[in-house]
Order: structure tokens, then C-alpha cells, then sequence
DNA sequence: AAGACGAAAGTGGTTGA
DNA sequence: TCAACAACTTTCGTCTT
């Protein structure tokens, strides 16, 4: 897949007319709907700028904040002693003043350490959605998760990164863009397991009904990745809306329905695809493809011509 | 030589006692 | 907590094109 700057042109059509399509980080052809270039990095500020003023405050300069340096600028600190710098006894007054000065910097540390949490979270999730090419909204799901994940304690006791890579997880399932756990531990710095343990935790706490991940789901994106038309895509989702009528796909691994799906697809319009090439997109096995596909096949009534 | 096929043993996660 | 279980993987030999 070229990178998006490089591409002016659909190389199918010819045309000219590409739009980008920001849900799902996809530029597309207006007049024959290829998908010219996917998983496209946004690299461009989340918001807009009316005027300058606006740009001045929204504009976020630098590196993100370093979180090496703790308390940077505000490392002052209230003596606890009641002495004042000639080493005098305070007023009562000024005692009482100081007292509750020390109080409320205590607390101002506490809430800078959950804003600070949270920044961090909200950084890690901005990186790994870019580095795996997750279009915005998807984004911004995963970080209302985190927040009300936050807001409900759920943090406690959790790694952020798990809970970050958790809430990223489900945010894709809910925008039907689903990715595999294992795509996800690609970009985390937390295993799967963990992954895995986090999101169900918050999905319960949560009460995110996530329905299954329906195969339809993935037809598109292995189908650009095997570069097949737009025929043979909704010749896929065709045989497996008949596969789910029948109960075929309950219990099975989505993806390896969906690359079987495919696969038959691709035989029957003429642009076959080998197994081993359909079931890499879909990361499962030759024989799990072969397997599904054989199901599909037989119930289905489907001739293949090969 | 590459792809498709299928048997058999192994793996990790869920479920139910 | 543990064993049973289904889905899926790994591996490998055979057949087909």
C-alpha cells in the first residue's frame, strides 16, 4: 500500500477524484470506490483554529510533556516548621495560614498526579492508534472509555498501559473497525493476557454490551489487503449473511469465517486468491481457512468450479 | 514446484463441578 | 481449583496441477 501523499490518482480507474474518508482512515476513489491507500496516520492537530487567538490557545507546543522531571516549576515546598526565616515563632494567625496552605498543596499534588496519569494514558493511546493507523474517532471512543474508567476507579490495581490497550480494544470493536488482541499487543508494551484480562474487567464495570465481532466486519479490510474488488468484497459478505442465517459462524473464529468467506469469494469471481495468502491477512492458519471454507461450501450448496 | 488436502498431536482459554 | 472440552495451530506426508 503507497504511502498517502504519494497517491493522486486511482490506479484502477484513473480518476482523479479521491476523497479521504476519516471513520475509517481510508482514501478512496469517488468513482469506483477503490481504496486507494489505508491505515493512514492523521497527523494534524485534533482541532481547528478559527482565528489566531483560537490557534494560541489551542496550539500545544513541543515535545509532550516530559514526564521525567517530577513537579517541574513547582517543586516548592512549605517548611512544616512554624518559623518564619529569621527563626521566629509564627502568629497564631499566620500558623493557621500556613496550615491550610500545606493542606492545599497536598491536595493540588494528588490531583496533579491523576491529571498527570491521565495525560500519560491518553499519549499511549494517541500513539498506538496512530502506529496502527486507527482513525480518529476510534481515538476518541478509546479515550471517553479510559476517562470513564478513571471516573469509576477502575484504574486501581491495573497497569494504564492495560487499561489504555483494553479500552482501545473495545473502542474498535465498537466502531465495527475490530482489530485482534495480537494487533493490539503489537503496539502495546503489555502482553495480550494482560490486554485480555483489562478489557473484560472494564467491559463488565462498564457495562459495554460489545455484541461477538460479526466476520462481515473484516471483509473489507482483508479484502483491500488482498487487493480484490469490490464485487468479489460483496460477494463475500453475501455468503456470509447466509452462513449466519444458518448458524454456521456460532462459535467459530470470526476471522477464519471471514478469510474462508473470502476466499470462496475470490474463486468464484474469478480472482482467486490462495489459501495461504487469504489466511496471512486474516492471521490464521492454511488448515482453519480450509476447514471453514470446507463447512461453507457443504451447507451452503456452493459449486466451485475449480 | 506450488498449491491443496487431511490426519494427528499440541496449545491456550472457557466452562462446569 | 481442576479436568473436560472445542476451536485452532503446528507439523508433516500425500495428491494434484
Amino acid at each position: 500500500m503507497p504511502a498517502a501523499e504519494d497517491v493522486k490518482k486511482c490506479p484502477v480507474c484513473g480518476s482523479t477524484k479521491l476523497i479521504f474518508d476519516p471513520e475509517r482512515g481510508e482514501i478512496v476513489c469517488t468513482s469506483c470506490g477503490y481504496v486507494v491507500a489505508q491505515n493512514i496516520i492523521d497527523t494534524g492537530p485534533e482541532w481547528r483554529a478559527f482565528d489566531a487567538s483560537q490557534r494560541e490557545k489551542r496550539g500545544r507546543v513541543g515535545a509532550p510533556i516530559t514526564y521525567t522531571i517530577h513537579d517541574k516549576g513547582l517543586s516548592t515546598m512549605i517548611d512544616w516548621k512554624n518559623k518564619d526565616i529569621h527563626g521566629h515563632e509564627l502568629s497564631a494567625t499566620t500558623r493557621a495560614q500556613m496550615y491550610r496552605l500545606r493542606k492545599w498543596q497536598r491536595r493540588i499534588r494528588v490531583s496533579d498526579a491523576a491529571e498527570r496519569n491521565l495525560a500519560f494514558a491518553l499519549s499511549e493511546l494517541d500513539r498506538m492508534a496512530s502506529q496502527m493507523g486507527l482513525p480518529r474517532n476510534v481515538k476518541e471512543m478509546a479515550a471517553v472509555l479510559y476517562r470513564k474508567a478513571v471516573m469509576e476507579h477502575l484504574i486501581r490495581g491495573r497497569s494504564i498501559e492495560g487499561v489504555t490497550a483494553a479500552c482501545l480494544y473495545a473502542a474498535c470493536r465498537m466502531a465495527k473497525v475490530p482489530r485482534t488482541l495480537d494487533e493490539i499487543e503489537e503496539v502495546a508494551r503489555v502482553d495480550k493476557k494482560e490486554i485480555g484480562r483489562s478489557y473484560r474487567f472494564i467491559a463488565r464495570e462498564l457495562n459495554l454490551r460489545l455484541p461477538p465481532t460479526s466476520p462481515i466486519d473484516y471483509v473489507n479490510r482483508f479484502a483491500d489487503q488482498l487487493g480484490l474488488s469490490e464485487r468479489t468484497k460483496s460477494r463475500a459478505i453475501k455468503i456470509l449473511q447466509e452462513a449466519i442465517k444458518k448458524g454456521l459462524t456460532s462459535g467459530r473464529g470470526p476471522m477464519g469465517v471471514a478469510a474462508a468467506a473470502l476466499y470462496i469469494a475470490s474463486v468464484l469471481e474469478g480472482e482467486k486468491r490462495t489459501q495461504r495468502e487469504v489466511a496471512e491477512v486474516a492471521h490464521v492458519t492454511e488448515v482453519t481457512v480450509r476447514n471453514r471454507y470446507k463447512e461453507l461450501v457443504e451447507k451452503l450448496g456452493i459449486k466451485l468450479n475449480i
